[in-house]
Order: structure tokens, then sequence, then C-alpha cells
DNA sequence: TTGTATGCGTTATCAG
DNA sequence: CTGATAACGCATACAA
């Protein structure tokens, strides 16, 4: 309703309710200083006024802000949105507030991102990054701001980090595939500039090697990007390969390919698992969910929230802050995609 | 590596430079009224000083923020995902950002998240709200922050809404199931109290009745959350019915029950659809994508987010605005899980 | 409780 | 280009 000439503050408050400045302050800050009558009045001038507290000016003057921001990789992949609800669940506890940014897997936009949370001085920054050696995460560290890296490890120890082992993620991945029999397995994923992929295939490697298995029946196919969509390509080059070299058992490196190969082998009459098991990785609802349900390693996505948002907190209030990396272990959850 | 004494200001910049506080605002905001080689200096020293604006002085004299915030009711279901994205998409074309959070469905925590972001004086709000007619959104525009709801239908017309023609969606799906033969449907879905359940619902009946078909032959089994794990709890009532008045077909209000379902349907021998159809609502790239493709409404997400995004936009900047409802047409994508 | 004054960091303006 | 200065809205400290 109030249509006045913009921008309801204190002092309007203060004239309406026929109070001081001071007063309307201590009763937004401290309550109990002001007697209840009064602290009526002035909520009822602030109610009739619409007032609404300007942010800037209280953050520019207390120099801290009530807000934490997560950079995720990509707001469509569940794994990412259950890790920030475990961001929520902790933040809510500190009685911090979550902004959820997304980076696309784009550098620019994540650097552009990562520059408006420090302007806007938020408590802390979470970021699932692009690329975990990037500079311009450091910066923003030597520049003030908490930042916490999550679902990726670091280098170096300058920065808090929060991960899971991907090589063992891998390992658990194969050796269930050779537990299981197969002797010609696929790995699917890619880029290998992303380290998680990397780090799965090198597990998936390590797996394979040490069970005596001859290197080339272990075969890579690379994918563009970790989708649907490329899970399907992949499928398709997976039937292309001559049939006694072809996998019986395929390792991927996320579920969105996993449900993706799933889909095209069904669609194209192969059965699941009987002619090519499928593993995927990090466990999403809709793996348990998939009409086959998929066989994955899964990660304490909301652990992985719940900690990171714990090291940001404590890097922004104890002075006796020391940079951690905690590592977290994967689990293989069997189900019927190989286990049929 | 800047452990300065805290907090580097435009001054402090000046200062390095040895030029002016003037100038060292002008490099920000008209790089074009300096002389290169100056400009060039005073970049040199932010850099060198790790000078991060604040933004919250900026915004205390501006009076604007360049982000807009989208209030979503799920962040773990694709859907809002995919909205987010069709708004991240229009917003980076206004030079927008977009910072997302998650009410997860509880009005509480929605009316804190609207209160924070008036603070924060952003430019605009979108908002998949738990209750359309709450009144503390109205309360927003009312204080000054232009507000856009999404994916709900309003009953007034004080502010702008996108949505979908969820009656009509509810039509199709049954009219799909009825051109496909069945004479015993499920409609499969809940709480009644959330809009879209509700519409959806009403299509259903309509087309039902139009087709001359007995009302009690449309099943109505309600769910208490739109999720997966209630659409497998929802495939075990099923089963209980007795068989001659089995549902042989199901319209489920989401994709995710019907996910729940199929999955359900699969583990306990039947098969999609020659023992049960299923239609799903959303059309979620899981959807396509599951091992028996679904067949389901399609919304366009990322239309309404867009279309949003101008909404507010415009409710921001023109003084002309006037409140506007948006309404979309679903379409139907019939897929295997009708069409064996 | 009241008035009043000051500062937070940035931008804009204006005369030199 | 410089130098000085006034806002923006809020919180606080201090004297009455």
């Amino acid at each position: 309703m109030t249509l006045s000439s913009r921008a309801v503050g204190v002092k309007d408050v203060a004239a309406r309710a026929g109070v001081s400045l001071g007063t309307v302050s201590n009763v937004l800050n401290r309550p109990d200083r002001v007697s209840a009558s009064t602290r009526v009045r002035v909520e009822d001038a602030m109610r009739e006024l619409g007032f609404v507290r300007n942010e800037s000016a209280r953050q520019l003057r207390a120099g801290q802000s009530r807000v934490l921001a997560y950079v995720v990789l990509d707001a469509g992949n569940p794994f990412f949105t259950d890790v920030a609800q475990g961001v929520e669940l902790e933040a809510a506890e500190t009685d911090l507030w979550l902004f959820i940014c997304n980076s696309d897997n784009s550098t620019e936009r994540e650097r552009a991102y990562l520059d408006l949370l420090q302007q806007q001085r938020v408590q802390g920054i979470l970021i699932t990054p692009v690329d975990p050696e990037a500079e311009h995460l450091r910066d923003v560290a030597g520049r003030g701001t908490p930042l916490v890296v999550v679902d990726r490890t670091q280098q170096g120890l300058d920065l808090c980090s929060v991960a899971v082992d991907d090589v063992l993620g891998g390992r658990l991945a194969v050796e269930h595939l050779i537990d299981r029999g197969h002797t010609q397995v696929a790995f699917i994923g890619g880029p290998l500039s992303i380290g998680q992929v990397q780090d799965r295939w090198k597990g998936a490697q390590q797996a394979w090697s040490e069970a005596g298995l001859p290197p080339e029946a272990l075969h890579l196919l690379p994918t563009s990007t970790l989708t649907v969509g490329e899970g399907r390509g992949a499928g398709e080059r997976l039937v292309g390969l001559p049939s006694r070299r072809r996998p019986t058992g395929a390792f991927c490196a996320n579920d969105l390919l996993a449900l993706g190969l799933l889909q095209q082998a069904v669609a194209s009459g192969r059965r699941v698992p009987d002619d090519l098991a499928i593993v995927g990785y990090d466990d999403i609802e809709f793996a348990a969910a998939a009409a086959v349900p998929l066989t994955s390693v899964r990660q304490p996505r909301q652990e992985l929230g719940r900690t990171a948002t714990e090291l940001v907190v404590d890097e922004a209030n104890n002075p006796d802050h020391t940079h951690t990396q905690v590592t977290f272990t994967p689990e293989l959850v069997a189900r019927t995609s190989t286990m049929g």
C-alpha cells in the first residue's frame, strides 16, 4: 500500500512513533532496553510504514554479513543440490542463510560470481570449482573472504577443502565388476581434465592391474561432459566394438552417464545386467529409482556440505583457524544393475 | 598475501597509486575519463593491495542492486533447476546475477528468505511459493521490491505471475490414456492443497467425464508429498486393489512420483506399459532417460524462467509497468511408458 | 529514555 | 586530472 516517497528509514519510523531515532535502533537491536509499551508503538509504526531494514547500511557499519554462498558447478545435477542441502542444514544452526550460485561449468561465470560475492562481503564462500588450482580461488582467501573447496582435493595446504577419495571410489567400482566375473570392462567418462574423473579412472586402473588382468581389456571410452546424453552416446559406441572384445561391464564416472547408458542399452534390446552390467557414481536419488536400480558409489553428500560449512564458519570466526583438508570415504551400493 | 590492517578502500588505492580518490572512482566507474597511463597505475595498485569494491557502500549510495533472487520450493527437483536456468540466461543478458534460495517447502523459511532479500534490496524476487495467496507475498510488493510468482496462478491481479495451464495438462494426460484404451485409471498425487495437484486432478476428471466414463473408474490415490519414495508407495497400494477394478493406467502429478511408481512396478514384475501404462508430469530430463522412457506432460520450463525474469526487470525499471499474468500451454510427450 | 553527532566506503559534484 | 565535500541509512556512544 505504502506508495509513499520511497525509502522508509529509521527516522521515519521514529517520527511516526513519536520517539527518538536511537529508540528505534534499540527496538531493532536491543529490544530489552526499551519499555514494552514504546516497543509496541515502534513496531506498529514499522508495520504501518512498511519499514524494511537496509542491510547495505547495516552491513557497511557492522562489516559482517549473515549469508554464506555456495557456488556449484551444475545446479541441474542432483549431487550438488544434495550437498547444498547439507550446507543449509548446518548453516541454519548457526543462524546463517545460503545463496546458491551456478557457475554452470564456466570459469568466467565462476570468477564473476566470486567477485560479486566478495564485493557483497558474504561471511564465507563454498565452491566446487571448475579447476581447484585456479589462481582466483587463492586470491579470494588472500583478500579476506573465507573460502572452502568442496568435492575437490587441494594440492596446496593453503585452503580448506572437503572431498571424497575418488581413487578409492574407482577401485571399489571396478573391484565389484571383477568380483562379478567381468573380464572386459569399459570406463566411461570425461574429460579427464576433471580431477574426479581422472581419479576414478586411476582407481579403476589400479584395481584392474592388481587383479592381474590385461590393460587392454579395460577400455577407456571418453566423453566430453558428464551428462545423460553423453551416456547414451557412449552406449552406441560400446555396441560398435567387436563382440570378442566388447565389455560386459561398464563403470561410469557419474550417475548421469550411467542412466544414459542404461537407457540406451535397454532401448537397444540389451538386458541389464545380463548383457551389460553398469556401475554409476554419486548414488543420486534417481539411481535407486531407475527402473533397473543402479549400482553406484555413494558419497556422503550431506556430510560434505555440513563439514564444509563448519570449516568456513570456523575460518570466519576463529582467529586460530588452521586450514584443513578433510577426506571422506566412499562406499559401494550394489543393486540390480550388476546383481541381476 | 595482503595480511594488512584489514579493509583496503579506495583511498588506500589512491595513496598507493599516487592519485586522488576521485580518480580511483573514475577508473572504477568511468574509465574513459582517465588517461591510459594513470588508469594502468591505478589498476596495478588495486591488484597489489587486493582491493575489493564494497558492494554495501556502493549500493547504499546507488540504492540499487544488480542481483535477482529466485526462491524455489525444492532445490532437489530438477524442474525448478531448469526454471532457474531460464532465469539465469535471461538475467545474464540484462547484466544481472542470480542467487537461488531454497524454501524447501517451508512457509517459515520462505518468509525468512523474503525478509532477507528485501533487506538486501535485491533488484527483484522470483518465487515459487508454498501458498500463492499468502499475505507476505503481497507485503513484499507493497514495500517496493518487485516480485513475480512462478509456476502458480494468482487469484488477484495485483502481482505478476507466470504459470502453466495445469487443468489442461491434466486433461492431456488422461485423454491420452483414454485414447490408448484404458478404462480403469489412477490419479496419483497430493496433497490436494497444492494448487498444481488440484488443477491436474481437476483436468483429469474433466477429460474422464467428457469421455462418458464412470467416475468410480478414475481412482484417486493421494500421496503426502511429490517424491520418488511416495511414488513407490503408491505402486504398492495399486497392487492391493482388486484385480477387476485395478487400474491399467496411471497419471502421476509429477515425474518424481512417476519414476517411483515405474521402479516399483518393474521391481514387482509388472511390465510397462503392457500391465501398467504411466504418464508423468514436468518432463524432467530423467523422464526421457528412464530405462522405460516416460510419457510426460511438458512445461516450457526455461521459458517460464525467462518470462518471469522479463517481468521482474520490467517491474523494477519501467514506471508504467502493469502487472501481468502469463499462462503457458503444456504439451504431452508420448514415450514408451504408454506406447509400448 | 532522548537528542545529537560520528563513521562505515563509495559515488558524484564542483571549482580549481 | 586534483582536492574537498556531501550524501546514502544505520548503529553506537555520549551527554543530558
